[in-house]
DNA sequence: GGCGTCACGCAAATCGTCTTGCGAGCCGGT
DNA sequence: ACCGGCTCGCAAGACGATTTGCGTGACGCC
């Protein structure tokens, strides 16, 4: 590939008329450097547009600068924006971030981590679904671990969802607003199990009002065809995510019900299209940014300020976003 | 942070009773090795745990097996999936990809780029206000690189949309429905000032039908707003994107206007958003994952079929998507 | 016994930078 | 003239692996 020759610090030595030494020196400004040469090897690095090989370094100071970041699914609104705040939060601190979506394949996220234990200065892994067994190889390696949207408990930090409370806020919402027999559309997924045990506490609700579908927009439109065809139906339903939310909305139009007189909607997560469809869905949002700053300064914290100290977890609250469909 | 002692390639060697030498060559396959020891080695790389350490290996082979990939906002879905792609293009080849969000600020990316240009193989870099001064120095280092959505030419491959062409296929689409009066609202960026010009090619329209509004849903709402109150109000309008298009959905419903009896809409990009609203969006996409990934393709070739050759240029044709809206 | 082949060890060089002990000039002060 | 500070050069060692020329036993074959 012939990459063009590389301007090495014996460049910018010989260029000033200087050791390599006092070049290394006036940039770790581990010994002093008189004001004059300092000022004259800065001109040659700035002419000859020197950049110290960051692999160079990486090896010699055994860090790297950069952090790995294992996600399910990139194309997921929550792990973007998430993603999004861990940068924000690394980036000012010179760190860079090596991004794997794995799609939640446990072995590509295996691989993808052992690859990784030798590059990076800390890891982040991501997805509610995470088990003791995938995070160990990190921890073992000595390698500071952030744990997002996962609660387990380990030698490891951890910043997550109060999807419980969320799932019991959502209830209460609606129970405030005067809706009696409030339904839930759930899933298997790890947090909408939580969700849904949050909703339960509240309102303690007949099993039938407990519909189990697919976690999509059909689902949910299946979910609310089961719903409506009750002998006693719903007035309210609260559904496992944002998408099934809508779904269950189409079905309703479908079947002239109105939302919210009807019956009242609610989902999870304020996804973009949340605040687009009509009615406007009331949902309850997760602060995906947040997550991941405050994942992002928890890594920081373990990899500079000498990452020893108990493990810390984070855990944000559920917040209502009020709109029109309940 | 007392990482724990990393096991290196000394340490299989006195394990496996061979030397370091030999353990070299049943990894690298560059000597022959016989069968009994090749398969001691492997044994002990196994018990050992031992991952080879990458940053030494890319020192010696001046190759990192890593790729930079700057985009202007993760945050956007276009980028995600263009990103989605990449990744599922390179990783086979056992690439890793930094990712950094820019926020599209020229200085942050200028600095990016200096700081990656020592790190990685290749680098992808996005955004449609790219010009040839922010790309010149990755081309000047002599590291391959592909430019994503933004249409230059230089020493570099590119991929990126037609849309130009797209806005004369939406512009046709209409006619061909029927619509006489069509009109756009547009805004200052890049694409959509070509997807414009492709309309304008299909039309000639009467410049009262060109409403310039911002890129928002605020912006579509008052752009439908300006049109409804023409003398002569259009039967359609084609938006810069899907946002404004569903905003202008929105202040047509607030007047009264059904959408597509009494005004077509239509928009570009084919956000989540789209299918989901009421009627839903008819909208022209964009092969945002198949950009990603052909990108990856062709750094990949320059990054190792040795890269020398002509620069290629690859642009997607518009895809209409006919939904409800028009 | 001579010779060729195999399989492998040894040791040195490389990648580009940082770190450090040991001096060596130089200058000013006494 | 001596001494203490400064400023800087020299050279060697690390970081952890890859690569290679040169040997050297072992073994088999003629």
């Amino acid at each position: 590939m012939a990459r063009r020759d590389r301007v090495g610090i014996t460049d910018v030595a010989a260029k000033a008329g200087v050791s390599v030494t006092t070049v290394s020196h006036v940039l770790s400004s581990r010994r002093p450097v008189s004001e004059a040469t300092r000022a004259k090897v800065l001109a040659v690095i700035e002419e000859l547009d020197y950049r110290p090989n960051e692999l160079a370094r990486s090896m010699r100071a055994r860090r790297t600068h950069t952090v790995g970041v294992i996600v399910p699914d990139i194309t997921n609104p929550f792990y973007t924006a998430a993603f999004r705040g861990l940068q924000e939060a690394v980036a000012p601190a010179g760190y860079h971030c090596i991004v794997t979506s794995t799609d939640a394949e446990r072995s590509v996220e295996r691989d993808v981590v052992r690859q990784m234990l030798t590059r990076v200065d800390g890891i982040v892994m991501s997805g509610a679904d995470k088990r003791l067994e995938d995070v160990q190889p990190v921890v073992d390696a000595g390698v500071p671990l952030v744990l997002l949207g996962a609660d387990l408990t380990g030698g490891f930090d951890v910043v997550t969802n109060a999807d419980e409370e969320s799932g019991a806020v959502a209830a209460e919402y609606l129970v405030g607003r005067g809706y009696r027999r409030i339904a839930f559309l759930s899933t298997e997924s790890e947090p909408a199990a939580r969700r849904l045990a949050g909703y339960r506490e509240v309102v303690s609700p007949p099993e039938e009002l407990i519909v189990p579908v697919a976690e999509s927009l059909e689902g949910g439109a299946r979910g609310m065809a089961t719903l409506a065809g009750l002998a006693e139906p719903p007035d309210a339903v609260i559904c496992g995510n944002d998408v099934m939310a809508i779904g269950a909305m189409y079905e309703a139009a479908d079947r002239g019900l109105r939302v919210p007189d009807d019956i009242a909607v609610m989902g999870f997560d304020d996804i973009d299209a949340a605040a687009l469809v009509s009615p406007r869905l009331t949902t309850m949002a997760t602060a995906s940014r947040e997550h991941g700053q405050v994942a992002g300064e928890m890594l920081l914290r373990r990899m500079n300020d000498d990452g020893a100290g108990e493990p810390r977890r984070v855990v944000f609250p559920a917040k209502l976003i009020a709109r029109d469909s309940a």
